[in-house]
DNA sequence: GGATACATGTAAGATGTTACATGATTGT
DNA sequence: ACAATCATGTAACATCTTACATGTATCC
């Protein structure tokens, strides 16, 4: 139950379509849209190399046409594919939506590439029953509070958390439909 | 630049209306919503400790007629007091938005029990701007993406943070305006 | 030749997680 | 009496941040 740090699934999941160096993975953090991640090479070397003693990834050997620059390239390996594959075909819970967004949305990020269609869509439909539950219950508490003070600023950044679930819920929904009709028929 | 822990913080801003002891912030932690906050006692009791270290909390003194159970309560001293004003008056910064949306609602927040409503409103601004600004670089990301790529999960992970970022800064605008009302005139 | 980008790494320190330990009080 | 909850804490471990160190290749 205990999920590791998700910038060993980030790593790997970048790492699997594409054999990467560590520069090459800082690059990707720091110019798409996983901004989030942290770039820094205090991070992601020791991460790589947590990464290849567990056997996920392993150093591509080096030849002599390759770029004269020592950048050191890790490709995925069969137990790192798998290793994939589980984290990605784990059912969504409600402690996943409250507490773990970001590895939530990692996840769904990495689905289509590595798991069939199907799994993607159930993860959709987990994820929106999950959240529109917590949605609905952090509204009602949002009503209660809102009855009881005045406007102020406690309030609305409590609303600010409700509409974001409500609207993460209705994202799931929206998109599940979008790829139920790109699949189906 | 380098910010104190969210959760340092976070226990400042609860103790500082009202002593409290550890266990009420976590018993907090856990029924209010503020759920992503970890409720674990290894992490509390310590914060706590360095908190009161260094000079923003203070235990009470217990009392004959208080709870027969050893609770201890602490309260904010008046450089606590300070440490919160100085936190909540920083200016909201484009890596902000970026990187520490958790420590923003968290500061926003508190502010109106602890600066004046003029601060309040000038983060809004801030906020609305730099986060419309970001979400509509990654709006063009998107984009981009959209024309080289069919549907797929990464495509709409992406779609769902880019339109978080767009609600977010509406939010921003809308709460602005609600204040303004509210205080003004 | 010097600045900049490429490329990898280490060391110290802060923080947080998990698991365990301890004992008091309350409810049944 | 027993279980559950109240209440605080420690120890081991993992991870991440910050700052520093090192050297190469490319551009002007």
């Amino acid at each position: 139950m205990k999920s590791k740090s998700t910038l060993e699934y980030a790593l790997t999941g970048l790492i699997k379509p594409k054999p990467q160096s560590g520069y090459d993975l800082r690059k990707t953090f720091t110019t798409t849209g996983m901004r989030h991640y942290s770039d820094s090479p205090g991070s992601i070397y020791p991460a790589l190399r947590r990464l290849e003693k567990r056997g996920w990834i392993e150093p591509l050997p080096r030849r002599e046409d390759d770029d004269p620059r020592k950048r050191q390239l890790f490709s995925i390996t069969p137990k790192g594919q798998q290793a994939l594959i589980d984290w990605l075909n784990q059912p969504v819970t409600r402690d996943d939506v409250i507490f773990r967004m970001g590895e939530l949305m990692l996840r769904f990020a990495f689905m289509d590439s590595n798991v069939p269609r199907a799994t993607t869509i159930q993860f959709l439909r987990d994820f929106e029953r999950e959240m529109a539950i917590y949605a609905a219950e952090s509204r009602a508490k949002l009503e209660e509070m809102r009855s009881k003070t005045g406007l102020h600023s406690g309030v609305l950044a409590y609303e600010f958390g409700v509409e974001g679930m409500e609207r993460q819920a209705a994202w799931a929904g929206r998109s599940r439909e979008l790829l139920e009709k790109a699949s189906g028929s």
